[in-house]
DNA sequence: ATGAAACTGTGATGAAATTAACAATATTTT
DNA sequence: AAAATATTGTTAATTTCATCACAGTTTCAT
């Protein structure tokens, strides 16, 4: 039962609002409230919870803190997984510092970057090592996913490295896409994409 | 003529390889080329590019140089538009600076801050304003676009302050959903839930 | 020249994702 | 306790997006 990767997406921002919720002290919560927060529709939120196969209070809204561990054991692997970032630039830096306290079953293991006086520098709380060592450590913590924030120019030797290491998720920073074989899954964000198609909608919307 | 979401990400992920192409002194090239510099198919492409009304030289490819202009007459605005990166943390910074070079329509023009060490510095060739001059600083240059990347809990209030101010197009990289009115446009980024997906499906490869 | 090969452009088809519509159920109001 | 209201779960319809299939060109080989 593999999902479709929107509903992942979708879950994955569900519960982050759900945690505020319970930080609020909110126990119950309606499909068209999670809507709302969404930018979604209510039929939307009901099927995508729907597909996890959780069913709600009838007329009370769906259970806060119960829909959470759904989600969680949807997303979740029982044991958590390791995460390196590779490239300890300004976008390293935030992708990293953006997880510190985010209690979750991810857990950023290692950041490993070619600039000599960044090793061994602790960031966040993350020790950064040498690439050169990025097999050793990847097998020795069980790393399985990586963050590739490094610059454009040696983003696909990187890949090739990360692969061989036995790396199993790819997420590409990089501007350039990249390469990778079966079994290895890979998701590339582009900012300057991003960028470029506000603009568009901005520029039609002027127009 | 309003193109899909998705093309118009394509089309501006193509621009960039033609780039790329024409650095190299690639004059022309296939839809099969291109489909697999994005991992995509060669039909996809085809169809992308038959949504812009440009038609190639019958089997040598497509004219590098000319697809290149015909995609910019699509996303690009005549005069340019302005941007503002609101936040200079490390993904302020990283943002800027990923900008810097990228020869582009899009220019931006200033930085927000509230941090005071921060004001009128320079980070990659572009000033930082405080956060109370944005009203007149967006009207003086006329900024149309800001890139959010504070911290999650200034997010909604900058968001509101973007809005009274007359900004047309916010891209959200912070994680926490905004709002915005009829009228400016909004996408939003959020990396966790990025990562989160990859973890998913990693997940299911193993199990 | 004639036939084979390599691409493109596009109508038709199919699949995926979203939205509409509504029955079922619980709560509140009168 | 009946009627009105609010909400979910789900089937069906629709829309959006991607793929197939193939005709039409141009080039290359013989």
């Amino acid at each position: 039962m593999t999902l479709p990767e929107r509903t992942v997406e979708r879950l994955s921002e569900y519960r982050r609002s759900l945690l505020q919720c319970l930080e609020e002290g909110k126990t119950h919560i309606f499909s068209h409230e999670l809507a709302e927060l969404h930018h979604n529709t209510a039929v939307q939120v009901r099927r995508d919870i729907m597909f996890i196969g959780y069913t709600s209070m009838q007329r009370k809204g769906y259970d806060v803190r119960e829909l959470i561990d759904v989600i969680g054991g949807i997303l979740d692997s029982e044991q958590g997984l390791n995460v390196a970032v590779i490239g300890i630039g300004n976008l390293g830096r935030a992708v990293t510092t953006y997880f510190v306290g985010k209690r979750s079953k991810l857990n950023i293991i290692a950041t490993f970057d070619v600039d000599t006086t960044k090793i061994d520098r602790v960031i966040s709380g993350v020790k950064c090592y040498p690439l050169g060592r990025l097999k050793e450590v990847v097998a020795s913590h069980r790393i399985s996913i990586a963050i590739v924030t490094v610059p454009a120019d040696s983003a696909a030797e990187v890949s090739a490295q990360l692969v061989e290491a036995g790396i199993k998720g790819i997420l590409n920073f990089t501007t350039v896409p990249l390469n990778v074989p079966d079994g290895v899954y890979l998701d590339e964000y582009d900012m300057i994409t991003s960028i470029e198609k506000v603009a568009y909608f901005v520029k039609i919307s002027l127009a």
